[in-house]
RNA sequence: AGCGGGGUAGAGCAGUUGGUAGCUCGUAAGGCUCAUAACCUUGAGGUCGGAGGUUCAAGUCCUCCUCCCGCACCCA
């Protein structure tokens, strides 16, 4: 009989810079999902790759004094190597710059402008100077911004247009009728309300202004969107072209699951699937927006100090902890977070005391009562079938949570079966019927079972922590870790060599182990400061019109997650401002503070409320700290 | 009234179609010694965000309030 083939992609990897452990989380989650499917028989495809053009890049590229190609081959590098060292299992490793990949986008492109998906459009934008913002001429209102009620000039900006509206009804239809395609499921009610159903705007998918992506090959200057193009690799990998679908095409599309982050659910929950409607190919059964994994509280960043990254964490603890830790401590879709302490604890716990410890004790009683020598298993005691049926029946519990990607509760099944053979240990007591040479027998069998409960929790491992199953298989004499064996009791043959009792995961000193990581943190990292702009004249900086203003008012904007508005004095006049440092301040200490600000930048809107000039703060790494003066004076005076 | 998801033991989380709460870690006491001061048992600890309501019976349904989070418009 042909196996059931499963196909499963992560998104690809952005190469602006070496990804930290929240970025490698995704990865991971993944190669489990890939291994089990194995485990369990389908023919597994797994992809993931990373994505390589943008006019991010390109300027990262420009400010390191390297060509974007030099940038990306060096992280696309580095991004390979750490799913490398993770033991991730991919078949396929795309990058959106392989040549096969870029000649693929292009035909997608043409084929979709020929059929008239996409169309080429004088970007007719109605540009509101004030508001700097682009409106369609659906969007005016009486011919103005809709915002400010201003007039609006008419721009034109060639440009490339998908016609996403004509796919709106197909895709909704699609999303209803497939309840499981979006998953979580919050996120399908996000999409849908904040998207779908207000209705679809065209889509803007050709750039012009940075040249870093793939040419639109029949109009030079345009450069395909990169979305369109990254999107595409899902298929692009497998060969698919517009004019021959290759044979990993025809055999693995359509995709079984999308395991993205949530942020880009948008683009994989719309955008693709029309474009795939528009190529008349079929849509991915599912997409999983899995959550993110948080340093704490914050996300992390490199100035906070709390980057962590996969090298480090594997280098102090080993891959199969880390792959744990990120496998189990992920709630499905809430938020998870990462420390130190949290991540010794749980490790100390589950792998150290529970798992490693289980392991170590059983072997080394083989290794002490027999001589390394697994005796037979016939003669059968008191707790040996709860034993047996919590060992053999893990299996199907495991299918259950991983059949809807609940890999933190399959985890949880093993811990089990885990801790079953621990409690066995406790109340078969072979160390009391070492003693009783009349109990010989009787000791061979409790040990018997330990190990053959021990072999079924290293194959139900394998598709987690790889290494350490083959390490607990290698210890015990197992050959046999397949799917079939996890569900029976009595593989293991007797007279079977078992190896030296070996620490599988040291127990580690938390308090050391902090302070030690403590100190490598403490390294200085050399302070990277955002390159300098190009030169001005005097003339220029003479325009503006910067000023010392007092807070007379300030209150966060209701519903702005950014947002303070604020009412300054400058000398007899009140001036609202508002300004995007709600996350750095309470509004409380800023009143009365004298604060710095451009008065003469154009008003504009934001959130239903006009902002009439900038108050000026420094930016480290997203952090805002608003610009005073050293000494009071009087508000309204000039900067010079 | 923009849409949506949540507030359950010190912490992190489960709680199906309503019948007075569970898991993991931590913690206390006891047991054991094969083992990585590991393991096993037992206990303490919750008026299930607040207030009403429906019901014989409500974390579990309804209403209102409050707080948190996600998504959308928003860091000039």
């Amino acid at each position: 009989m042909e196996k059931e083939k499963f196909y499963l992609t992560t998104a690809i990897a952005y190469t602006s810079k070496t990804p930290h452990i929240g970025n490698t989380y995704e990865i991971v989650l993944s190669d489990a999902v890939a291994r089990y499917n194995r485990f369990i028989g389908k023919d597994v495809y797994f992809l993931t790759g990373t994505d390589e053009h943008g006019q991010k890049i390109q300027e990262i590229a420009e400010a390191a004094g390297i060509s974007p190609q030099q940038h990306v081959d060096k992280i696309a590098g580095e991004i390979r190597a750490i799913a490398d060292m993770l033991n991730v299992s991919y078949d396929g490793f795309i990058r959106t710059t392989d040549d096969y990949h870029v000649k693929a986008v292009q035909g997608i492109f043409k084929k979709l402008y020929e059929q008239g998906d996409i169309y080429k459009g004088e970007y007719e934008g109605w540009y509101c100077t004030p508001c700097e913002s682009f409106w369609t001429k659906t969007q005016l209102k009486d011919g103005c911004c809709p915002d400010c009620g201003r007039p609006v000039q008419n721009t034109k900006e060639e440009a490339y247009f998908f016609k996403m509206s004509k796919y709106q009804k197909q895709l909704e239809d699609y999303i209803e009728q497939n309840p499981n395609f979006i998953q979580p499921e919050a996120r399908k009610n996000e999409m849908l309300g904040n998207f779908i159903k207000p209705g679809l705007q065209d889509l803007c998918v050709s750039r012009t202004s940075f040249s870093w992506g793939i040419p639109v090959d029949f109009d030079e200057g345009h450069v395909v969107y990169v979305w369109i193009d990254a999107l595409s690799n899902y298929i692009t990998a497998l060969g698919y072209t517009v004019d021959e679908k290759g044979e990993l095409y025809k055999k693995y599309w359509p995709a079984d699951v999308h395991i993205i982050g949530k942020d880009i659910l948008r683009f994989h929950t719309i955008y693709w699937p029309i474009m795939l409607m528009a190529l008349g190919e079929p849509l991915p059964k599912q997409v999983f927006g899995h959550p993110w994994m948080l340093f704490g509280e914050e996300k992390m960043s490199k100035s906070r100090g709390n980057v962590i990254y996969a090298e480090d964490l594997v280098r102090h603890f080993g891959v199969d902890a880390v792959r744990y830790y990120m496998l189990h401590e992920m709630p499905f879709a809430a938020d998870g977070t990462i420390t130190y302490e949290t991540f010794i604890a749980r490790y100390n716990s589950d792998l150290a005391n529970t798992l490693g410890n289980l392991v170590t004790r059983t072997v080394a009683m083989v290794n002490k009562y027999f001589d390394g020598v697994i005796a037979d298993g016939g003669t059968g005691g008191d707790y040996d079938d709860d034993l047996k049926t919590t060992a053999v029946s893990a299996m199907a519990a495991i299918e259950e949570k991983m059949s809807v990607l609940r890999i933190a509760d399959s985890l949880d099944e093993i811990r089990k079966v885990i801790n079953r053979a621990n409690k066995y240990i406790d109340e078969t007591t072979p160390w009391l019927l070492a003693k009783d040479d009349s109990a010989r027998a009787r000791l061979g069998t409790v040990l018997y079972n330990l190990i053959e409960t021990i072999r079924i929790i290293a194959s139900l491992l394998s598709s987690y922590m790889p290494e350490t199953s083959s390490k607990i298989a290698a210890l015990i004499g197992a050959d046999d870790l397949s799917y079939e064996s996890a569900t029976v009791f009595g593989v293991t043959k007797a007279g079977t060599r078992v190896g030296e009792a070996e620490v599988l995961f040291a127990r580690i000193d938390a308090e050391k182990k902090l302070a030690e990581l403590a100190a490598e943190m403490a390294e200085p990292e050399e302070p990277e400061i955002v390159p300098y702009k190009d030169n001005i004249e005097f003339e220029e900086w003479e325009k503006l019109d910067i000023r010392v203003g007092k807070v007379l008012e300030c209150e966060p904007v209701k519903k702005s997650k950014k947002l303070l508005r604020f009412v300054l004095e400058v000398g007899a006049e009140r001036r609202q401002i508002l300004s995007g440092i709600s996350q750095f301040y309470s509004p409380a200490e800023l009143i009365g503070k004298n604060v710095v600000f451009i008065a003469n930048l154009k008003p504009r809107k934001m959130m239903g409320l006009e902002s009439c000039g900038m108050i000026l703060s420094a930016e480290s790494d997203g952090r805002l700290t608003a610009l005073t003066t050293l000494g009071d004076i009087p508000s309204g005076a000039e900067v010079v």
